[in-house]
DNA sequence: TTTGCTGCAAATCCTTTGCAGAGGT
DNA sequence: ACCTCTGCAAAGGATTTGCAGCAAA
């Protein structure tokens, strides 16, 4: 039942799925096609694009969609919670996977299948902290 | 500090306005649109995206950023949790506020600022479900 | 050899913006 | 009268898609 039943693993996948395991920064898809250029500098964005929503169908990344802004991805697939910067929209790791089993099934709304839930933090991050310092004191 | 400190409350604000918080259906900037046209032929998307930008921004209405696709407006502003179709992508109220008084300041990646967090529950709507049942029938 | 994949470019979708005139206050 | 807001239309950014040739299996 899967939607992709005969992938292939040619260079251009095999590259990107490489660069996302190597860095803990849930890139755009944009910051992707940047990183991978360096190795395949004639792939195009579109092949990005095509690679990353495969990659994440088959669970060898996950496609972060957080509130706002544009998609990000992780090269680590296991389940965990985000926090993203309020200022400048970029995505850390969470480091707990806080287990809210909450027991909600009776309280959804009536005949809405509940397939599971996200936990997102924000804030702001220590990069955009410090600039916020740098402006006031320049004041 | 706001950032509109003299809003006028035109008809086209005060139609949105309304019309929105007739519903619970958290409709999109389009389907905004859509329904206040009904009563103002001659608005146009533009100022309904500037008015709900401004809505939001003054507290009077909430604007909802849904892991993936568009945005959606909510015309009951007060905290709550929602629920969303991964099928339609349309979202509705979770009946529960759970207070997850989560103790997670000390659990964070140093130095980075929590603001708060965001719990959303994502499922198959009614609607959906019964899309579902009459296609499995027709097999 | 088969057929999924690529690069390219155009298209699409949602949202924002510049402008000159209209309309709240 | 002032100055924010409007309608219009064009621009913008992110993502998707059609196509003809390429390359995994």
């Amino acid at each position: 039942m899967q939607k992709h039943p005969n992938l292939r693993m040619t260079r251009q996948r095999q590259v990107i799925l490489e660069e996302l395991r190597k860095v803990n920064t849930h890139p755009s898809a944009d910051e992707v096609y940047e990183m991978v250029r360096k190795r395949l500098p004639r792939i195009s964005l579109g092949t990005v694009y095509r690679n990353l929503e495969i990659l994440s169908e088959s669970g060898d990344i996950k496609k972060l969609e957080p509130g706002c802004s544009l998609k990000r991805f992780d090269g680590n697939p296991s389940e965990h919670c985000h926090i993203r910067c309020v200022r400048c929209d970029r995505i850390a790791d969470a480091p707990l996977a806080p287990d809210i089993e909450i027991d909600v099934a009776g309280l959804m709304p009536a005949d809405y299948k509940i397939i599971g839930h996200r936990l997102e933090f924000f804030g702001v991050c220590p990069n955009c902290s410090d600039k916020t310092n740098r402006d006031a004191n320049r004041r």
